[in-house]
Parts: structure tokens; C-alpha cells; sequence
DNA sequence: TGAAATGTTGGGGCG
DNA sequence: ACGCCCCAACATTTC
């Protein structure tokens, strides 16, 4: 295994500052308009790469394209949130007077195309952080400029670029704390909010688009998304929503809060900002803003900022790491003794271990889209040290069945959990299922409401039932292996299997 | 943003 | 009164 490549490359990415807005060109009702590229910055508010082209003078083209073959295409829970948003934002973009152009097929034969038949003269979009996607719009780019079209890309994503934050010695942070450290000094790069258009220029003849219900991005049949309406509300409006009701509520408690599954203690903006309905700037500026005016509880408003800091940390792996979603960045974990374990991995996924605060995080996960991510550190420490199942085969399951599925965050924290990452859990930390349990959900709440088969044991064995005497069992109307599993493995004896193949890559590393 | 094993201390029961 | 043991409670180390 060769070790991975780890010099920053800004080269790679596009450069533009967009701090040249050509207000000189800005001739009214100009002739070529201007194509806003939208990706995951499905936003109207705060919006740079909008802002630009609206500032340009010309008639703006709003387009969101589908690629189904891109890499790290939405998956399954992701499509239903994509339906819900962009039904969200092509209304609002109809009532600023451009709508929203909806195109499916490949992204740079469908913009190239839009370009032509418009007779655009500029392009704008928000920049993409994942090697892949940084080749594609580089390219496409090129190919733009060499037509003579102008092509313009911002931070839209970041409260700063991965480049621009760098430790004394110049290089990129490679642990936390000191990465957060040096960006909170830094704050957003625009640290007043930017004005919200109010309406824009649309072109003489609109394109054509798609209907969206023509993508059929919702699912059918087994239609698994039933009860996300009842959590969620996908769009711009639901994530300011969240923000605020989160700053006047649980915000006061989350240094504590957070770690409850049992509750409603943290912010549920994650889907939100993945689909950038809302951005980390946005977050940063109303939150400081709550502090500044004794709003909210001060030390938990930080410990909630620090979370978008994790955020922001997994873009900057993400950045000057191609391989992050896919190989380990201690390339020594390359070598780790992972089992084949197709029917553990089944159980995992389909919350049948047989413990309980692993089986309720997987069927909130199932159910929702989402999972607490206490329990999310739970469950990943399962799977990948109780089964040793490689941590690549959950960061699967979890793109394709979380709403907020997010390429740095989710190949980042995988990595973290395996302890193969950057400033990673060492190898040794291996969560205790059980007493996780009982110290995060003391009462068994959370797990009585997603594991109802269990519901009725008392608290005492809620998180172990299998310690349960059999008169309790019989009580709660619990059979054991047959109306809840038997644990699917040992945790004492799983604990020893993992630090003995631990063992093994030491001796190679 | 662990857990388990091992070590240390001190109170209390008891012969 | 004293030593001994047990063991909880806490601290340290080891994985």
C-alpha cells in the first residue's frame, strides 16, 4: 500500500477570488444571459455564485442538472430530499420571476448544451470539493472559456476554502482542534450577510425544462420514505426554521444535550446544509448574532459552532485527500483483517444485532433518513469492530439511507471511527453497546421507540436483554431469538478479536 | 467524542 | 486495640 499522496494541491481546483463583480459591463437587458449552475447550494439567501450573476446585469438562468452516472450521486433517502428541496426552490424561483431550469444527462453535455441554446455569455456556480467533481467542473470550465464564455466559480459551501486555512508552517491542519482553532479566528469569509434578491432578470425566451415528477426521484413501491414528511421540511424556508427554533430551544442546553438520542436536543440541520439550503456562513452569522445579544446560552452556541467546524475539517480532508472516501489515510489499516461477514453486515443494516441501541440508531436511520449521531458513533463502532465489517460497507449503507449523506462528512467520520483517519479515535476505542446505552439513554426511551418489541422490559435490562431473567422475559412478552435476536456476537469476545487484528497491522505498520 | 484491567486507598466487619 | 480481609471508590495503565 503506498502512502497517500498528501501535498496541497489548490492547483487542481479553480481559482477564481469572484471578488470582480465587471459592474462596467452591466449593460441592461443584455443580449447573452447568464447561467447560475446550481449543485448543493440549493439556496436563494446568501448565495454567491447567484449574487454574481445577478449582479452582472444580464437575464439569469437558474439550472439544476441530474446526473444519475456522476460520482456520488444522491442516493436513495438523499433523492427524496432532493424532490422535496427543489420543488421548494423552483417556487422561489418563480416568484423572484426566472424559473428554475431542471435538466437530466450527463452535467457537462447538458450545461454545454444550455449554454448554446441560450446564447449565454457567462456561467456561475459554487465550488465542489471532491477530486472527481473538481475534474469535471476544471474541465468544463476550460472548454467554456475556450467557446468564450465567461466562467465565474465561488465558495458557497465553506465558511473559509480548504487552501486558505494553514497552519504556521504553511502546510494544512491535520488535527482538529488547532484547524478550529485557527478558522473560528478567521470566521465566515463574509461575515455580513450579502443582500437576498428580490427579483430577477429572466431571459427573452425561457428553456426548456424537465418536470420533476418526470425523475421520479420519490420512491414507489415499497414507498420506505412514508414517514419522512413527518421530521422534515426540505427547503430554504425549513432550514431557517430549524436554525432559529434550534437558538431559542435545546441551542441553551446542547453542550450537554447532544449526546441524548432521547430528546430533541440538536439542531437537525445536517440535511439542510448538505443540500446547502442553508450555509455554514448563514449558521456562523445568526448564531454569533444570538450570542452577541444573551440570547442563547454562550458555551453551548460554541460547542454547536464547533460541530459546522467538524464539518468544515472533513471538507479540508476531503480536499488535499482524493482517496478519502474510499482508502484508508493510515494506509496500514489497508492491511486490517476485515472479515466477509454478508449476514452480520445484513443484521447491521436491517437493526437485528440483537443490541439494542445498535438496532434502534439503524431503524431510526431506516425509518427517518437520519440517525443521532451518538448513535451513529455507536453503531460505526459496531459494525466495524464487533463485526469487523470494512468501514467502506457502512459509509455505503449510509449514503444510500441518509437524508444528509455528505461525501466529506460521512467518508471522513467513517474513517474517524475505524481510527484509519486523520486525528482519528485511536484503534483501541471500542464502544461498549450496553453501557453507551445506559449512559445516553438512561431510561430507554430511545430505544423503546424504535425497537417497540422491547418495549415493555423494564429498565433495568432495556439496553441487555439477554441478562434478563426468564420470568422478566416472559413478562415483556420477549422470546429471545425469536420475537427479539440473541446478540449476533459477544461484545467481550468481539472486543479481543479487534485489538488482536490490531495487533497484526502494528507489526506491519 | 472509551473500556477494561490493574493499582491504591480507606472504611468497616470481624476475630 | 489490632491486624486482617473484603470491597467499594477512585486513580492509573493498558489495550
Amino acid at each position: 500500500m503506498t502512502k497517500k499522496q498528501n501535498a496541497p494541491r489548490q492547483s487542481k481546483t479553480d481559482s477564481n477570488t469572484g471578488s470582480k463583480t465587471q459592474s462596467a459591463a452591466s449593460s441592461p437587458a443584455a443580449a447573452s444571459p447568464a447561467i447560475v449552475w446550481l449543485r448543493n447550494d440549493l439556496r436563494i439567501e446568501d448565495n454567491p455564485a447567484l449574487q454574481a450573476a445577478r449582479e452582472s446585469g444580464a437575464a439569469v438562468i437558474p439550472v439544476f442538472i441530474l446526473d444519475d452516472d456522476a460520482p456520488h450521486a444522491p442516493g436513495g433517502a438523499a433523492r427524496w430530499w432532493l424532490h422535496h428541496s427543489l420543488e421548494a426552490l423552483s417556487e422561489q424561483f418563480s416568484s423572484l420571476g426566472s424559473p428554475l431550469i431542471l435538466r437530466r444527462g450527463d452535467r457537462a453535455d447538458c450545461l454545454k448544451a444550455l449554454v448554446e441554446e441560450t446564447g449565454a455569455g457567462a456561467v456561475f456556480w459554487n465550488r465542489r470539493y471532491y477530486a472527481e467533481h473538481i475534474a469535471v467542473d476544471k474541465a468544463l470550465k476550460a472548454d467554456l472559456a475556450d467557446a468564450g464564455v465567461r466562467v465565474e466559480s465561488f465558495n458557497g459551501a465553506l465558511l473559509r476554502e480548504p487552501w486558505e486555512v494553514k497552519t504556521g508552517s504553511g502546510g494544512f491542519y491535520k488535527v482538529y482542534s488547532p484547524f478550529w482553532r485557527s478558522l473560528r479566528a478567521m470566521g465566515p469569509a463574509r461575515p455580513d450577510a450579502p443582500p437576498t434578491p428580490r427579483k430577477l432578470a429572466p431571459p427573452e425566451k425561457a428553456p426548456a425544462s424537465d418536470d420533476l415528477s418526470d425523475w421520479r426521484l420519490l420512491p414507489e413501491k415499497p414507498d420506505w420514505a412514508a414517514a419522512f414528511g413527518e421530521t422534515w421540511t426540505p427547503g430554504a424556508k425549513g432550514a431557517r426554521k430549524r436554525l432559529r427554533d434550534f437558538l431559542n430551544g435545546p441551542g441553551n442546553q446542547y453542550t450537554d444535550g447532544r449526546n441524548r438520542p432521547d430528546g430533541e436536543f440538536t439542531s437537525r440541520l445536517s440535511p439542510h446544509l448538505a443540500f446547502g439550503e442553508i450555509g455554514p456562513a448563514q449558521v456562523w452569522r445568526e448564531t454569533r448574532a444570538a450570542i452577541d445579544e444573551g440570547a442563547v446560552d454562550e458555551k453551548s452556541a460554541e460547542t454547536f459552532l464547533s460541530e459546522i467546524g467538524w464539518r468544515e475539517f472533513s471538507y479540508n480532508l476531503l480536499f488535499h485527500f482524493d482517496a478519502l472516501p474510499d482508502e484508508p489515510m493510515r494506509s496500514e489499516f489497508a492491511d486490517y483483517p476485515w472479515r466477509d461477514d454478508k449476514a452480520g453486515l445484513r443484521a447491521w443494516q436491517k437493526g437485528e444485532t440483537g443490541y439494542p441501541i445498535v438496532d434502534a440508531g439503524m431503524r431510526q436511520l431506516w425509518r427517518t433518513g437520519w440517525m443521532h449521531n451518538r448513535v451513529r458513533m455507536i453503531v460505526a463502532s459496531f459494525l466495524i469492530k464487533d463485526l469487523l465489517v470494512p468501514w467502506q460497507e457502512g459509509e455505503a449503507w449510509f449514503w444510500d439511507t441518509l437524508v444528509d449523506a455528505d461525501i466529506a462528512s460521512n467518508s471522513a467520520s467513517w474513517q474517524w471511527v475505524a481510527g484509519c483517519g486523520a486525528d482519528a479515535a485511536p484503534y483501541f476505542r471500542i464502544f461498549n453497546p450496553v453501557s453507551q446505552g445506559e449512559k445516553f439513554d438512561p431510561d430507554g426511551a430511545y430505544v423503546r421507540r424504535f425497537v417497540p418489541e422491547i418495549a415493555a422490559l423494564p429498565k433495568k435490562y432495556i439496553h441487555a436483554p439477554w441478562t434478563a431473567p426468564a420470568d422478566v422475559l416472559k413478562d415483556a412478552g420477549v422470546t429471545l431469538g425469536q420475537t427479539y435476536p440473541e446478540p449476533v456476537v459477544d461484545h467481550a469476545e468481539a472486543r479481543r478479536r479487534a485489538l488482536s487484528g490490531y495487533d497484526k497491522i502494528k507489526k506491519s505498520a
